[in-house]
RNA sequence: GCGCCUGUAGCUCAACGGAUAGAGCAUCUGACUACGGAUCAGAAGGUUGGGGGUUCGAAUCCCUCCAGGCGCACCA
C-alpha cells in the first residue's frame, strides 16, 4: 500500500462516516498524510481531525476516533490509533508494507518521480557569471544547486532547459578586455580592470594564437583581446561547469539581443503601451510597483540602454520560447533584482508570477575555524576549479547542496577535504557501496532475487524503518521540487544511509558457513535492491556518483 | 534610514503550522576470528536571540526590539 492509497483510504473512511450521519461535514478533495518523525506514531500519521474539528464542532480525539473505526477494517491496515491531540497514527501490515519493496525494484530509476509539474515548460536560468573571470565559490553554489534542481523539477514531470546568461555586452566587457590589453603589452592594469593571474595567462593565450596582434596599434589590438579573450574565457567556464557536471542547454549571449534588435523593439512596445515614463531625458519603468525602492533608467538620457534593457528583451525572448515558469537563480548581492524582473514581466502585461527568482546566500570558506576572506585583488579568490581540485566534484557538489540556500555558507575546507566519516558525502556513498558489495557477494553464493519475495518476512522493526525510509522518498522529492530546495534530497539520503548502517549492523543477510538461504535471505536481498535504488536514484538527482566500491 | 536573508545543543546544520525540537562533529562509555568498522549501540548536551500576539497546536505565521550577513547607480 502506497501513501496516496492511504490518503484515498482515509478519505473513503471519513466519507463513509459522513454517509452514515456520524459526522458531519463537507468532505474534502485530498486527506492530509504525514510520515510521523518517531516510528512510535506508526507508518503513516493523519491530523485530519484536528483540520476538521472546527468544521465539526467536535473535539478531534472524537472525530478521530470515528474516522478510525470506518478505517480500521481496511485490508493491508494492521492497526489504527488515536493519539496525542487527535492524529490518526496508523500501522501498515507486515506484508503490505513489505510490498513495496518490490515496487521499487519494479519501478528502477522511475521509483520517486511524480507529476506534480507535468507539461511546464521551465526556463532555468542559474550561474550567469560574467565571462570577465573564471567562475568562483559563489557561482559554484549555484551550479550546483541549480543543476540538482533543474533534475528534482524533471523528476515531477517538468520540461527544463537550463541556460546561462551570458553578459557579454556594455562596460565591464571593455575593462576586462583592456586588463588583457595591458597585461599582454606589459602595462599597469587599468582603473577598475580585472587582475589576478589569469588575465595575464589569457592574454598570453590570445597573443600566441594571433601573433599579429603585437604590432597593431592599440585600439586594433583592443578588439582583437576583446574578441578572442572574452571567446577564451567562454570556453575555459564551459568547460569548468561540464567538469563539475553541470551543463547548460542554453548559453545565451546578451549581445544577441542588442544586435537582433530585440531590445530596441522590447523598449519600444513599453513605450508605445505607455509603460515607461519620460524624465530628466531619460526613459523609466515603474518597478516601485513591485516593490523596488526607486523606479529605473531602461534608456539612458544618452540615448543609450541600460543594462535592464536587456533583462526586459530577454524575458520576452523566453516566453517567446514558450516557457510558462522562469526561473532566476541570483546570489544575495543581487536581490535588488526581484522586482525589477517582476515589474518587466507586469509591463509587458505578462504575470509576474511567471518570473520566480530565488536568492542564495554567499558563500564564505573556512580553512582550521578561520574565514578565507577572498580578494580580487590580492588574487586571493577561489574558484570553481580551485574548489573541484581540493575536494573532488562529488564532495563539493553534496557540500553546496546539503544546506538551504537561505543561510549563509561557511564551507570548511578542513572538514570536506577529509576522506573519513566525518563527512557525510562519504557516508551516503559508503552506504551504496556496501550494497553493490553485498550484491556480489549474493551473485558468487549463487543467490538470486528471482521473480518474488515473501514480503511478510520483512518484519523485524529495523526491517520496518528502513521500509518506512524508502516509502519517503517520493514526497521528498516532490517537497523538493514544489519549495525548490535540493538540500532536502540530500538530507534524506543521510537519513536513509543512516537506517540502511543500522539494519546492516543489526540483521545478516546471506547465510553464514554451511547455511543454505532461506526465504527470509531473499527477502533481504529484495530489501538491499530497493535500497540501493532509492540510494542510486537520490544521488543521481545531486549529480554525485554512486560508486560500486570506494 | 529602507529592503532581502539569517539567529535552534560547545561547533556545523535539519525540522512543507503538528505529537517528547532532531542529525553529524567534538566529549564520555561500549561492540569486530564471517555480508566492507569509511560501521553500529549508549550517555551527556536546548528558555529555538528577547518580548508580545494569532492558533486546538508556533522554531515555523504576525508585531516589536536586539545581533550578524548582503544590497540600496542614468554600473553591468
Amino acid at each position: 500500500m502506497n501513501p496516496a492509497q492511504l490518503a484515498d483510504a482515509i478519505r473513503d473512511a471519513l466519507a463513509a462516516a459522513v454517509a452514515a450521519g456520524e459526522l458531519i461535514v463537507d468532505v474534502p478533495d485530498e486527506v492530509p498524510l504525514d510520515r510521523p518523525r518517531s516510528r512510535e506514531h506508526g507508518d503513516y500519521a493523519s491530523p485530519v481531525a484536528l483540520k476538521l474539528g472546527k468544521a465539526v464542532g467536535r473535539p478531534p480525539r472524537e472525530i478521530a476516533g470515528v474516522i478510525g473505526r470506518y478505517l480500521a477494517g481496511t485490508l493491508g491496515i494492521a492497526d489504527v490509533q488515536v493519539a496525542g491531540p487527535g492524529f490518526l497514527n496508523i500501522t501498515l501490515d507486515t506484508a503490505a508494507a513489505g510490498s513495496l519493496v518490490g515496487a521499487i525494484v519494479a519501478a528502477g530509476t522511475s521509483y520517486g518521480t511524480g507529476s506534480a509539474l507535468a507539461g511546464k515548460h521551465v526556463n532555468l536560468e542559474f550561474v550567469s557569471a560574467n565571462p570577465t573571470g573564471p567562475i568562483h565559490i559563489g557561482g559554484a553554489r549555484w551550479a550546483a544547486v541549480g543543476d540538482a534542481l533543474g533534475r528534482i523539477l524533471s523528476t515531477q514531470g517538468a520540461t527544463v532547459v537550463r541556460e546561462y546568461y551570458f553578459n557579454d555586452a556594455g562596460a565591464q566587457i571593455d575593462r576586462f578586455a583592456q586588463s588583457l590589453l595591458a597585461a599582454a603589452r606589459n602595462l599597469p592594469a587599468p582603473e577598475n580592470g580585472y587582475g589576478g593571474v589569469y588575465i595575464a595567462e589569457i592574454a598570453e593565450r590570445v597573443t600566441t594564437a594571433h601573433p599579429e596582434v603585437a604590432a597593431l596599434p592599440g585600439d586594433q589590438a583592443f578588439e582583437v583581446y576583446r574578441r578572442e579573450g572574452v571567446e577564451l574565457m567562454f570556453d575555459d567556464i564551459k568547460k569548468t561547469l561540464h567538469l563539475f557536471r553541470t551543463d547548460f542547454d542554453v548559453y545565451f549571449h546578451e549581445n544577441s539581443l542588442h544586435e537582433s534588435g530585440a531590445v530596441t523593439a522590447a523598449v519600444q512596445r513599453l513605450k508605445d503601451t505607455g509603460h515607461l515614463t519620460y524624465a530628466d531625458g531619460a526613459w523609466w519603468l515603474g518597478s516601485t510597483a513591485y516593490g523596488d525602492d526607486k523606479d529605473r533608467v531602461v534608456i539612458k538620457s544618452d540615448g543609450e540602454p541600460a543594462y535592464i534593457a536587456g533583462d526586459l528583451a530577454y524575458f520576452l525572448d523566453k516566453r517567446a520560447r514558450g516557457f510558462d515558469l522562469c526561473i532566476y537563480m541570483l546570489g544575495a548581492d543581487h536581490h535588488g533584482y526581484v522586482a525589477r524582473l517582476k515589474a518587466a514581466a507586469a509591463a509587458f502585461g505578462d504575470d509576474p508570477d511567471v518570473v520566480e527568482v530565488l536568492i542564495g546566500q554567499m558563500v564564505n570558506l573556512v580553512r582550521e575555524g578561520l574565514p578565507l576572506r577572498m580578494s580580487k585583488r590580492a588574487g586571493t579568490v577561489i574558484t570553481l576549479d580551485d574548489l573541484i581540485d581540493a575536494l573532488g566534484v562529488d564532495a563539493a557538489r553534496f557540500a553546496l547542496i546539503r544546506y538551504s540556500v537561505d543561510t549563509t555558507l561557511d564551507l570548511d575546507l578542513d572538514l570536506w577535504t577529509r576522506q573519513t566519516s566525518d563527512n557525510p558525502v562519504f557516508y551516503v556513498q559508503y552506504a551504496h557501496a556496501r550494497l553493490a558489495s553485498l550484491a556480489r557477494n549474493a551473485a558468487e553464493l549463487g543467490i538470486e532475487l528471482g521473480d518474488s519475495y515473501d514480503p511478510a518476512l520483512l518484519d523485524t522493526p529495523r526491517e520496518a524503518e528502513l521500509i518506512a525510509l524508502l516509502a519517503g522518498y517520493p514526497s521528498v522529492l516532490a517537497t523538493a521540487a514544489e519549495l525548490r530546495e535540493p538540500h532536502r534530497v540530500a538530507r534524506y539520503l543521510e537519513d536513509l544511509a543512516s537506517g540502511y548502517h543500522k539494519f546492516y549492523d543489526s540483521i545478516r543477510v546471506l547465510p553464514m558457513g554451511d547455511e543454505k538461504p532461506t526465504a527470509a535471505t531473499v527477502a533481504r536481498l529484495w530489501l538491499c535492491a530497493a535500497t540501493r535504488r532509492v540510494l542510486a536514484n537520490g544521488l543521481a538527482v545531486l549529480g554525485v556518483d554512486a560508486p560500486e566500491r570506494m
